[in-house]
DNA sequence: CGTTATGTTGATAGCCGTCAACATACGTGG
DNA sequence: CCACGTATGTTGACGGCTATCAACATAACG
């Protein structure tokens, strides 16, 4: 399968924002050009879904912007949130007919499908595609085993430390940083605060008084209630706890 | 590398209790040989240290019999234990220079271990082996993110009982399951009370006085401190709270 | 501008952690 | 085999952290 290259315009995946970072940086620029033949894009709006749990899964997906959160519930309707996705992380579960949580969009959130048999197609023919996803694969096992740690044996102020700290570091990959004076982070929050408090095990009530306590000690500044600015990385560092 | 098969006796691959469900399993027989021909096996008493965070990785193994805990440590000595693995896992974090967590034999264990340069070679030549480890790796992606929803959300009543469960239903596998009379499912415990504290989230006279009350209420009864028997597996699992 | 969703703050309660004492199992050496 | 010391596990009393319940404030939206 070849693309036709309209004369003078380039390809989706050339344009591509995360054309390097994403999977797609294990292929050549041929095999590019096959995905980008099988690919097309998908808006989804705050709060749509992507994934049911159990459902029959017939794509996978690159995420160009936005941010994706992965939950599980349990039949009372308590929820965690047990992963959180941002570009240009691969979204799907090989080897699974069935996804084992609730995939939705936390943002607004740009998407970049391939129908799950081309794409398993090509996965077979380029072992480099397969080492890549093995490789991101293992980092999210690394990240799952350190928020292990902090949902078994963090604090609440530790828990909600941690997770601004995250935030903001990774702001600029995230798309949700925002120009800042001087040397603090400032970025809009990607998720509410029932959000937050699903993704460390704790109520809202509690998430805004930690908040709160980061206010009044003077690590972080809200202009609105999702934009944050930390003043101070070094101190929401140390509360965090190591 | 071709291994010398001595007349009449087996090779230690050939013999091993794991053959067919580890990662070995997906080597045909000639690379079997050679898997064989690099391979050590090593024995570990329990609470040994297996790899330190952070230590430099010569090797990877698979586990043969015994159980392994991978636990992260805060600066002030809190602990968690971020996941267990049992025969026939894969021991090892490929594509990282140093290991993110501690890795520790819980019980008496015993490993077949590979040099790492060699077993990466074996790794580029033979694709399927990549696939089964990746496949692997995805499985323990879910279950850390299960844990997730244990660690955030449940109670420590239906922690005790989650983590009861899984080891009952898992003992055959694991190698602890003793026989017992009727239809109650009788093992050995892998973990002491403060090794479940560390897994679950909780303290060591919660764990106990949880165990206590499944004791009193008929669900569990106790030979020796490690010796369990789940008389009724059904409400075991309705009090995990699904 | 009214209505609803989202976030904050306060009062109270309860689960689980902490501290302490005791019990039991285990290993060692006499 | 028993005495002893140590590690492990159990049980009780109490306190604190965080959940729950409730009221209010603010933002979002038509």
């Amino acid at each position: 399968m070849q693309t036709v290259l309209e004369d003078g315009h380039k390809t989706r995946c050339e344009m591509c924002a995360i054309r390097h970072r994403a999977v797609c940086g294990a292929l050549s620029n041929d095999e590019l050009a096959a995905m980008n033949a099988i690919s097309r894009q998908r808006i989804l709006a705050s709060g749509e879904p992507i994934l049911s749990a159990d459902e029959e899964i017939s794509w996978f997906g690159n995420i160009v912007s936005g941010t994706v959160k992965l939950t599980k519930l349990m039949s009372d309707g308590r929820q965690q949130i047990v992963g959180l996705q941002f570009p240009p992380d691969f979204l799907g579960r090989a080897f699974k007919q069935r996804s084992p949580y609730f995939a939705e969009a936390a943002t607004e959130v740009e998407l970049c499908i391939f129908p799950k048999p081309a794409f398993e197609r090509i996965l077979k023919e380029k072992p480099g595609l397969e080492l890549r996803l093995f490789q991101d694969t293992l980092d999210e096992l690394d990240a799952a085993r350190d928020w292990m740690l902090l949902l078994g044996r963090k604090t609440a102020a530790e828990k909600v430390a941690s997770f601004l700290h995250m935030i903001a570091r990774r702001s600029p990959m995230i798309g949700c940083a925002h120009l800042a004076d001087a040397g603090d982070i400032q970025f809009q929050m990607p998720l509410n605060r029932s959000e937050i408090a699903d993704y460390l095990g704790l109520t809202i009530e509690t998430v805004s008084r930690q908040i709160g306590r980061l206010k009044a000690d003077g690590v972080l500044q809200l202009h609105a209630t999702r934009e944050f600015s930390v003043l101070d990385m070094d101190r929401l560092a140390r509360i965090s706890g190591i």
